[in-house]
DNA sequence: GAAGATTGAGAGTTCAATCTTC
DNA sequence: GAAGATTGAACTCTCAATCTTC
């Protein structure tokens, strides 16, 4: 089990203090902000992986297996995977092998390219997703410790810093 | 490099709407928000990594580092830079491990207690977080995409979430 | 030559177990 | 027995290099 980490005061803020004292004014909110998410990062995937860790399934294993069961066919090539979850091919390669270790997803070749492999979900995959899904939905989603407004204030801020870096294009005639 | 990851839609948008048509309305906020906060880590942590390669530093190395510079010695038990950082005893030996092998701190056993060891920034570690500071907050801290004021929202809204799980205990008084 | 996937290296994280010291 | 630190295992992530196929 982690160490006790409660401290008698706010770490970031203690932080943000020793920046304004090094005449760093300027940066100080924006090393608030991004030593803040780091640490908001860090809770909730230990909420997340204390849920999935029942079905052995870490959460990127987790987000893999639920892509490909909003699939049409239940499969999907790798690289595209990979475009969808926002990581390295290199990660979801690793990702797969453990999925395909415990047979939830199986590898297929693609049929007019065989530079392409796919993940395909297996019954088994399908039905551990689904029992994962309903446990993280009841004991973190449903529960995050913010209100729903709170949770739409910080998705909406979160989406502007997305926007910024490129990380989606509206589609045409959407934006303003 | 990584692949080009830019997608013609927005992946947690997508993700929201399977959640609600799968008719988990009550866990579609919460799962966004989570979703959301994780890839604003990503993001923001490829940007200080981008900063910090020309020195060599990680951030969580640099983290530890400034950690020992806001000090009046220069040095601090591990222990208590695991407690400030937040993070499992574990990291804090795999880090200073890594500052200890390029000569930015030393390890030094503590005078009264045996049991416990102290990480003590040298010069050249001293030094370096400078530089390191002043790249971080120009290219990175100072213009983080997002408004002095969405900067502040974020902050604020992140520490409810981290006073829920008992981050940090307000002074007495404080509370309410 | 470019694209898709894999491999190996290097870093981070956590957990469980271990060792020494209080 | 509890604390402080370390070690080894398991996982994720990225990057750079490589291989095959388009």
């Amino acid at each position: 089990m982690a160490a006790r980490r409660t401290l008698p005061f706010d770490p970031i803020a203690e932080a943000a203090r020793n920046w304004s004292e090094h005449g760093w004014e300027k940066a100080t909110v924006g090393m608030a902000m991004v030593t803040s998410v780091m640490r908001a990062q860090q809770i909730l995937l230990a909420k997340v992986h204390a849920a999935l860790r029942p079905f052995d399934l870490t959460f990127a294993q987790y987000e893999a297996l639920m892509l490909l069961t909003f699939t049409r066919s239940g499969q999907m090539p790798l690289g595209k995977i990979g475009q969808r979850l926002q990581v390295h091919p290199a990660s979801v390669t690793n990702v797969i092998d453990r999925l395909e270790g415990k047979g939830l997803v199986r590898r297929v070749p693609h049929a007019a390219d065989l530079r392409t492999t796919l993940a395909a979900i297996t019954k088994r995959g399908r039905e551990l997703a689904d029992q994962a899904t309903r446990e993280l939905n009841s004991r973190v989603f449903e529960q995050v410790g913010l209100s729903e407004e709170r949770c739409r204030e910080l998705i909406d801020v979160i989406a502007v810093l997305r926007e910024d870096v490129g990380d989606f294009e509206l589609h045409p005639g959407t934006r303003d």
